[in-house]
RNA sequence: GGGGGUGUAGCUCAGUCGGUAGAGCAACGGCCUUUUAAGCCGUGGGCCCUGGGUUCGAGUCCCAGCGCCCCCA
């Protein structure tokens, strides 16, 4: 981690002849041109030829003695610029030849051409640095493939892995899509709370911290659920919340302690609603996602082999030709490859009840307790100390959620685990609700809301009653009270945005989604650590000193004792 | 928490039976004014994750620890 030696000597020498290595700008932005801008409006093959600016970082430099290539890429593209020494003239190209290196950021203008292969370049009449990078970039062409790097310098990542880069902006284009989509359907964005007295909303364990001030302790919200009910309550009749969530509980390939949903709430309308809402939410997301770049010619066979592959090395198998990792199948408004599946989200998604579901795949009967638990113990689950909800959901996550590849609503969960839904009138052991599960992950849940605060606060205390002795289990009275105020009949709904990122980028970890995943933190190096510790103590001086090694040992071991 | 895998140059990876640590790219030096997956020639570069142990000798074998990945709880 240290700095280069070569780089650090290149800063000075910049700064020796008089160049600042970091300026504040440069006049050769007033023209700048973002790149992608640049070869749109512009024809390299035109004459005259077109004059502009452009800046980026160099990804590669290629050095011809008294002329010099650059691949200079900013957000938006990559161009070859071309520098001469009689263009530029001898002791700026000097400068710039001695000095620059792979990774440091330039501003040019020039004139955009052809070069003799054809390629389009825009040939330098001046350049600058305008920042200078002390560290060495991963090698291009071999990228970076190692996981730990990726996610603990994830700039290095996005740097080197054009496809990581393009899945964090696809990622933003969803949540404004989500935005949008919600708006259109007269939905009102909110904020509310993350600090929460009491964590509910949702079964999970919580973060807890401290408000000094206050001397309070609080847990950070596991859901926004019960705050959003609450604007229904004041009279707001369609509000939305994406924002963070947090759960302290296990890490996996589909869960992050801090995740990204959303939830939205919906006056007068019922689950069915949000079936077709969703749906239609979905099929446009699908559609309207980046196509991917033409495949390369020749490319045919293999498909399914392909896109195993480029999957599951998306982490960096083919860094140079990221932006078409998506495999090589012919472009499909409807479909998404994902994890060697094609999943259709032509509407209508499929739909099936929790117990049709239980019963085809685990060979269950929701109602009969005997069939569950032989079922649970057939499946090699421990049956031990579970309760009858909790047997059923476990069942349902080891045998029934792997099958469900392509979008599935699954309809009528029992009403024992959805204790803030309204049960079916016709049907009161099933709640009016449903999940939708796409590749084998619950990407949205839904119901009609209970309001009836008499009944909410049964089952609240029925729930803290049984509750495992982990959660805090503590009844929301504030929330009853809303609802004693009076809610409309609503239906509300929450998506996990983060999965349904994977689903779109082709990522199969959450991770790849997650800018910035939790890890932990990474030991100090056993330098770091000695140099750490030299400071405070005063037996280090002695071992590390400059004095004799025996006696250095003699003195700090009779100090310890 | 348990099991399995993994950790070697800035990056991507080799490393045989335990016997002086390797390649490509990047870097550095030289040459070249249209090159293009690294132009050509040359040079340097290592706490083999950490700490113990076995051995004449450990990147390699054993034990423990740490990080990461996967599976399970």
């Amino acid at each position: 981690m240290d700095v280069p030696p070569e780089r650090r000597a290149k800063l000075e020498a910049l700064r020796e002849a008089g160049c600042d290595p970091f300026p504040p700008g440069s006049g050769l932005l007033d023209q700048r041109l973002p790149l992608s801008q640049a070869l749109a409006e512009h024809d390299p093959d035109a004459e005259p030829r077109a004059a502009f600016g452009v800046a980026g970082r160099v990804m590669a430099l290629r050095d011809h003695g008294n002329s010099l290539f650059l691949d200079v890429r900013d957000a938006t593209g990559r161009l070859q610029l071309y520098l001469r020494k009689k263009d530029l003239g001898e002791e700026a190209f000097k400068l710039l030849k001695q000095n620059l290196d792979l990774g440091d950021f330039v501003a040019a203008h020039g004139e955009l051409g052809r070069t003799r292969l054809g390629e389009a370049t825009l040939f330098v009449s001046a350049a600058e640095l305008l920042s200078k990078s002390l560290a060495v970039p991963p090698s291009e062409w071999y990228g970076l493939s190692d996981v730990e790097t990726r996610y603990r310098q994830r700039y290095v990542d996005l740097v080197a892995n054009p496809q990581s880069f393009a899945r964090f902006a696809e990622r933003s284009r969803l949540l404004s899509a989500l935005r949008r989509a919600l708006e259109e359907r007269g939905f009102m964005e909110v904020e509310t709370p993350m600090l929460h007295g009491i964590a509910g909303g949702a079964a999970a364990r919580p973060f807890t911290t401290h408000h000094n001030t206050l001397d309070m302790d609080l847990f950070l919200r596991i859901a926004p659920e019960l705050h959003l009910k609450r604007l229904l309550v004041g009279g707001y009749e369609r509000v939305f919340e994406i924002g963070r969530n947090f759960r302290n509980e296990g890490l996996s390939p589909r869960h992050n302690p801090e995740f990204t949903m959303l939830e939205a709430y919906w006056a007068y309308a019922r689950m069915d609603d949000w079936v077709d809402a969703t749906e239609a939410i979905l099929a446009e997301l699908v559609a309207t996602r980046p196509q991917p770049p033409e495949p390369e010619a020749g490319e045919d066979a293999g498909d399914d082999a392909s896109a195993a592959a480029g999957d599951g090395a998306a982490s960096g198998d083919m860094p140079e030709n990221a932006t078409d990792t998506p495999p090589a199948k012919p472009w499909n408004p409807e479909t998404l490859q994902w994890g060697g599946h094609e999943l259709s989200f032509a509407r209508p998604f499929a739909r099936a009840t929790y117990a049709e579901l239980l019963q085809e795949h685990a060979g269950a009967n929701v109602h009969d307790v005997e069939s569950v638990t032989s079922a649970a113990r057939a499946a090699g689950l421990a049956t031990e100390g579970l309760g009858q909800a909790k047997l059923i959901d476990e069942l349902f996550g080891e045998l029934v959620e792997p099958k469900l590849v392509q979008p599935t609503f699954v309809t009528d969960f029992p009403i024992s685990m959805s204790p803030l839904a309204k049960a079916r009138p016709e049907q009161p052991e099933v709640a009016e609700r449903f999940e939708l599960y796409i590749a084998g992950m619950e990407v949205a849940n839904a119901f009609s809301e209970l309001n009836d605060p008499d009944e909410q606060l049964r089952r609240f205390e029925e729930q803290v009653a049984s509750r495992d002795p982990e959660l805090p289990g503590e009844v929301d009275h504030d929330y009853v009270q809303a609802l004693r105020c009076g809610m409309p009949p609503a239906a509300g709904i929450g998506i996990g945005v983060d999965r349904l990122t994977m689903l779109l980028t082709g990522a199969e970890t959450i991770r790849d989604v997650i800018l910035f995943p939790l890890l932990r933190r990474r030991a100090p190096s056993s330098a770091e650590a000695a140099q750490n510790e030299s400071a405070p103590t005063d037996a280090a001086p002695a071992a590390s000193g400059s004095g004799e090694g025996p006696a250095a040992d003699a003195t700090s071991s009779g100090r310890s004792e």
